[in-house]
DNA sequence: TTAATACTTTCCGCAATGGCTAAGTATTCA
DNA sequence: TGAATACTTAGCCATTGCGGAAAGTATTAA
């Protein structure tokens, strides 16, 4: 199962960082420039616009710069290959599940 | 949206590596003593144990320990934890587009 | 009781991450 | 034109992450 695929390395890194989330989550509602976005941090300018670096590099938000103000979406085909990834293995596992439960099963069907 | 639920920091940055994926992929089809999952590793043995430390630590894995063998196995909470908070976001996505393009689709209509 | 197995611990080196401040550039407003 | 705005770059620092080698411990096999 799972080729490596280093899209993922970046996604899944990006993801984990909570500031990322919110800042993913917060682009979720519609694009923002990078002040709208910094302004829920106690953070500086230049460290959050590392996140938003960081996010862009994985794919999961991509900007645009007009004038001074540079404008932030979100990219769905990043977080969409994370979320398949995760999908696949959750279902790789119950489907486990299942069998040994059916397994189980054969075998108190044995014992009786 | 999403609380900092520094739960999904272990998730998703465990999931970052390729190794540790591969290592996830595996416990999928069942558990494995630390040499069988280190078997198709190109890597010294401490390397390898200290991936699945970091799965444990995360709480994608967990291990025993019986006799000299450790087996570890798959641990499905903290996978789903990250599948949902994923689900939650590409839906709140796909929700926004519908609400635009419900929007234009209203456009359209007032102009002709 | 000796030898082999299966980890486990310790420590090293290097690169990347996440925060900061200070100073710089490009636009836009007055 | 001059000042304010919105980033942007550069550099510093502490911590963490990923790999290794070497040596140690506990179990099991012979």
């Amino acid at each position: 199962m799972a080729k490596y695929s280093s899209d993922l390395d970046g996604a899944f890194a990006a993801l984990a960082d909570p500031t990322r989330r919110a800042i993913v989550s917060r682009l979720c509602e519609g694009p923002k420039s990078v002040s709208e976005l910094s302004e829920p941090f106690d953070m500086a300018l230049p460290s959050l616009l590392k996140h938003v670096r960081v996010l862009e590099r994985s794919g999961l938000v991509s900007s645009e710069k007009t004038g001074r103000v540079r404008t932030c979406r979100i990219e769905p085909h990043a977080l969409q290959a994370a979320e398949s990834w995760i999908n696949r293995h959750v279902a790789a596992w119950e489907k486990r599940l299942d069998r040994l439960e059916a397994h189980i099963h054969r075998m108190k069907m044995k014992r009786n």
